[in-house]
DNA sequence: GATCCACGGGAATACACGGATG
DNA sequence: CATCCGTGTATTCCCGTGGATC
């Protein structure tokens, strides 16, 4: 961001007397531009890519890293970068064509397993990224799709470092899985296998990202908080507070405080106030899913959550919160039962038993996984019909 | 060049069956 | 045994795309 857009939004918060100067820096889904304290794993994967800068394919390489360790931002950062200096455009354009295209073209593309689960997705994700023209969305094969990423690589010459973010979540798609995709297609593809794990039988560099310190989570907030917030309104005991109780996770942490500066605005707080920060900790659950996971949904399941969220989900069996559900929805019960049934599969919501009344199987109730105060924030309102990109 | 239409992917929905429970 | 929950899957629907057809 530039030095002007900083004053600028800072000036404009102050007329709207928000607390909030920028939501996107706060938000806990969004990754800093400069990873904070993350100079020697950002070294280690400098290491790893060192093939590149000769216009060599580096080896495949693993981060891993256990939740809100910043595996994500590191990448994605990182990743950015070395497309600004690597990529076409970092590159002289214009009447050196030619010879620019004499020498290979090594992009890296960041693919969230989160937000790819078809092979259709896949495809189409790494292309996007190394074509500048729109991609189909549908109504194309899927063999259609990867024969023009395989043409793309083999005309141009060029190198493309894949990264598969999340691959062992559930209901992602799986490093080998992509790496099957991918094998077939090209000899100049690498990939980068980005999760808490690294894939099964692995046989190549990794580069382990431990959880944040104390001090190292203090740094990330203030820096969040010195950027997204008007001045004074958190006092650094409560930062310290958070980060201890955030015990190392960033995700957790960010999400907190993302909670409390909503909750301190909605109340008309002129700062963050304990009660606000206490409401927005106990709004995270312990081992809490990453609100990303909810957000990478799709709309209509979405929809269905947030709507759970509005109402109170507490010791009712599913049945019935399904036929609330629907009620307010255009989807129909059963349907909306089923996707209840799948969210709990993928861990967003758990199910809890409840005490019988009558005969038949035994029904169950729902619990939140997520960080509910982020997640409304940020999930689109159920009459927005516009089709902004819910991954940019 | 305009229009049509078959195709493919993906989401929504229906449905059936297995299993738990009184 | 009656009942209802939980789950796997078949079917239907929707719609963008791009080649065929006029």
């Amino acid at each position: 961001m530039e030095l002007h857009e900083r004053i600028d939004r800072r000036r404009s918060a102050r007329d709207g007397r928000g607390i909030v100067v920028d939501y996107e820096y706060l938000s806990p889904v969004v990754h800093r531009t400069e990873p904070i304290g993350r100079g020697p794993v950002l070294e280690q994967l400098l290491d790893a890519f060192e093939p590149a800068f000769d216009g060599d394919l580096p080896a495949p390489v693993a981060v891993t890293g256990p939740p809100g360790s910043g595996t994500s931002a590191i990448v994605v950062a990182l990743f950015d970068a070395m497309n600004d200096r690597l990529g076409e455009t970092g590159r002289s354009i214009g009447t050196t064509t030619r010879a620019a295209r004499a020498e290979p073209i090594t992009w890296f593309v960041y693919v969230d397993a989160r937000r790819v689960r078809s092979e259709f997705a896949f495809y189409r994700a790494v292309l996007s990224a190394l074509s500048t023209e729109a991609i189909p969305e549908s109504g194309v094969g899927t063999a259609a799709l990867r024969d023009r990423l395989q043409d793309r690589l083999a005309r141009h010459d060029r190198r493309a470092i894949v990264a598969i973010d999340h691959h062992d979540e559930p209901e992602t798609l799986s490093y080998r899985r992509a790496r099957e995709l991918l094998d077939p297609v090209s000899e100049s593809l690498s990939t980068v296998a980005v999760g808490r794990d690294t894939p099964d039988e692995w046989g190549e560099t990794t580069v382990a990202v431990s959880a944040y310190r104390g001090h190292e989570l203090v740094d990330v907030l203030t820096d969040r908080v010195s950027t997204a917030l008007s001045p004074g309104t958190i006092d650094h005991e409560s930062v310290r507070r958070l980060s201890e109780w955030a015990d190392g996770n960033a995700h957790d942490a960010l999400a907190a405080l993302y909670g409390a500066a909503d909750r301190a605005t909605e109340s008309d707080a002129d700062r963050i106030q304990p009660r606000h920060l206490e409401r927005a900790m106990g709004d995270v659950p312990e081992n809490s899913v990453h609100v990303d996971r909810a957000l990478s949904l799709s709309r209509t399941r979405q929809q269905v959550l947030s709507t759970l969220v509005s109402i109170e989900p507490a010791d009712r069996p599913i049945r019935d919160i399904a036929d609330e559900i629907a009620t307010q929805s255009s989807l129909t019960a059963g349907t909306v039962k089923r996707f209840l049934y799948e969210l709990a599969d993928r861990g967003v919501i758990e199910r809890v038993p409840l005490p019988i009344n009558g005969t038949g199987r035994r029904p169950s109730a729902i619990e939140l996984r997520f960080p509910t105060i982020v997640f409304q924030s940020l999930t689109p309102a159920s009459d927005e019909e516009s089709d902004f990109d819910l991954d940019g």
